[in-house]
DNA sequence: TGTACATCAGTGAACGCGCGTTCACTGATGTAC
DNA sequence: TGTACATCAGTGAACGCGCGTTCACTGATGTAC
C-alpha cells in the first residue's frame, strides 16, 4: 500500500549501500581511479551490468561516494563541535579541527577524494557545495557566538583588506547571513585552509621527518589558530 | 673521444626530455592516472615498445615528472626570493609564497602531482625528499635571518610546546642545521603548510563562491602569516 | 482471495577499446686497433 | 684512414589483461481490479 517499503524497496536500498561500501573498499586500495564498476560487481558476486540498475554510470557512483564523504565528514564535525558547552569558544574550535582530523584519519582516502587533486574531466554537482561548506559554517558560527560575547580579540594593527578583498568578504558575509566585521572573517578562511592543509600534508607524507606523528603538532597549531582568529585561548569567566 | 656528448648522446638526452615534455601534456588532460606510456609513444610518432629504452617503466617516468615538479618549483621559488634584498624579511617571505602560487597556476596539474593525493601503490624515492624541502628551507632561512638580525618578534603569551613536539622541533632544527627558538620554527611550519593549504583550496576549487579570484586574499594572508611567524610587517629600517 | 498485467532486478553475451610489458629483429652509430 | 666489432635505438608483433557500456532476455515481485 502507502506504506511505501516493500521489499523491492528495501532489497534496492540495501544493496545501493552494499555497492557504496564497496566502491568505498576499492577506493582505498586503488584510488578513485582504481575503482571499476566490474570490480564493484564482480566482488559482490552479481554480473557488471546489474550494477547499472543501480548506478547509471561510473561518474554517478563516484559523485555519491563524494556527497557521501562531504556528509559523513559534516555529520563527524559537527557531533563533536555540538558536545562542547555554547560558552567554550576555544574548545569549539578545537572540536570542529580534532572532529575533522580524526574523520579524515579514518577513511584517508575518502578525505583525498574531496580534500586531494580533483579527479580529471569530473565536475562536482551543485550537491556537494551543500555539504562542502558545512564545516567552514561551523566555524563562522563559533566566532560569531564570540563576537555577540563581545570576546573576540580583534588585533588593533590588523593592515585594512583592500577593496576588492574588503567586497568579496563582505558577499560571504552576506551570503550565509552574518555580520562579522571583515578582517575576522578573513582570519577564519586563512585558518580554514591552514586546517585543512595541515591535514592534507599530515595524510599525504608532508610531515615525514619532521611532525609526524602529528598530534601534539596538531594540537598546538589548532591553540595558535584560535588566538589568530581572535577567539580566546581560555573557557570563559563563568561568571 | 672523450669530450663525451656523442651525436647518440645528444638525440637521447633530447629524446629523454621530449618524452617527458609529452608525458607532462597528458597529465594535463587527464591526470596522474591517465597518463599512458602508449599515448605519449604515440603522439611522439614513436613505438610504445621504444620508450622502454628511456624509461625502464610507466612508474619511472612518472617518478621523474615528481622530482622535476618540485625541481622546478624550487627553482622558481629560489629564484623569486633570491632576487629581493637580504635585508627586506617580509618581501623575501612574500616573494617565496607568490613565487610558489606562480608556479603552481602556471602547471596547476604539476601542482597537483606533487601536493595532490598521492598516487596509490606509488612510493616516492628519496631523490624527492631533497627537493621538497626546498622550499620549506628557504622560509627558514628567512626567519634564521631575522632571528640573527634581532627584528622576530617572538609573542610573549606563547603557550610551551609540549615535551614530544618540543623534541620533534629541536630534531628538525638539529637536522637543518638551524638555531631557532622552538616556537618560532612551529609557527614557520604553520605558515608552510597554511601556503599550500591555501594553494590547494585556491586550485581545486574551494573557494569557488568566497574569495575566487584570489590574488588579494592571497597577498592578505601573507601578510598576516609572515607577521604571524614573527616577521616584521615594514621594510627594515634603513639605518 | 485470485487473476492479469506491469514493473523491475539480474543475466550473459557482446562491442570496442586501451593498457603495460616482452621479445626477437634490423639497422644505424660509436669505438678500438 | 679503414676495417671489425660492440653498442644501442627503434620496429612490429604478440601476450594477457581489464575496462565501461549496451542489449535482448528471463523470472521474480508488486499492483489493480
Amino acid at each position: 500500500m502507502n506504506a511505501s517499503r516493500t521489499a523491492r524497496d528495501r532489497a534496492r536500498a540495501e544493496l545501493t549501500s552494499e555497492i557504496k561500501n564497496e566502491a568505498r573498499r576499492q577506493l582505498a586500495i586503488a584510488g578513485a581511479d582504481g575503482m571499476s564498476l566490474r570490480a564493484v560487481a564482480r566482488e559482490l558476486g552479481m554480473v557488471s551490468s546489474a550494477v547499472y540498475r543501480y548506478f547509471p554510470s561510473r561518474d554517478e557512483l563516484l559523485t555519491a561516494l563524494i556527497i557521501d564523504a562531504y556528509q559523513a565528514l559534516g555529520d563527524a564535525v559537527e557531533a563533536a563541535e555540538t558536545a562542547v558547552a555554547r560558552a567554550d569558544l576555544a574548545g569549539r574550535w578545537a572540536a570542529i579541527c580534532r572532529g575533522a582530523r580524526t574523520w579524515a584519519i579514518g577513511q584517508p582516502h575518502e578525505y583525498a577524494l574531496i580534500y586531494g587533486s580533483p579527479v580529471p574531466g569530473y565536475q562536482a554537482p551543485p550537491a556537494t557545495t551543500t555539504q562542502a561548506i558545512r564545516l567552514p559554517l561551523l566555524i563562522v558560527d563559533v566566532l560569531r557566538d564570540g563576537w555577540a560575547a563581545g570576546s573576540l580579540v580583534v588585533p588593533a594593527d590588523e593592515p585594512p583588506l583592500s577593496p576588492v578583498l574588503a567586497e568579496q568578504i563582505a558577499r560571504v558575509a552576506e551570503a550565509i547571513g552574518v555580520e562579522l566585521p571583515g578582517s575576522v572573517l578573513t582570519r577564519a578562511l586563512i585558518a580554514w585552509s591552514q586546517l585543512f592543509g595541515m591535514l592534507s600534508f599530515e595524510l599525504f607524507g608532508q610531515f615525514v621527518g619532521s611532525v609526524q606523528p602529528a598530534n601534539e603538532f596538531f594540537d598546538h597549531t589548532v591553540a595558535l589558530m584560535a588566538t589568530f582568529t581572535g577567539l580566546p585561548s581560555e573557557c570563559p569567566a563563568t561568571a
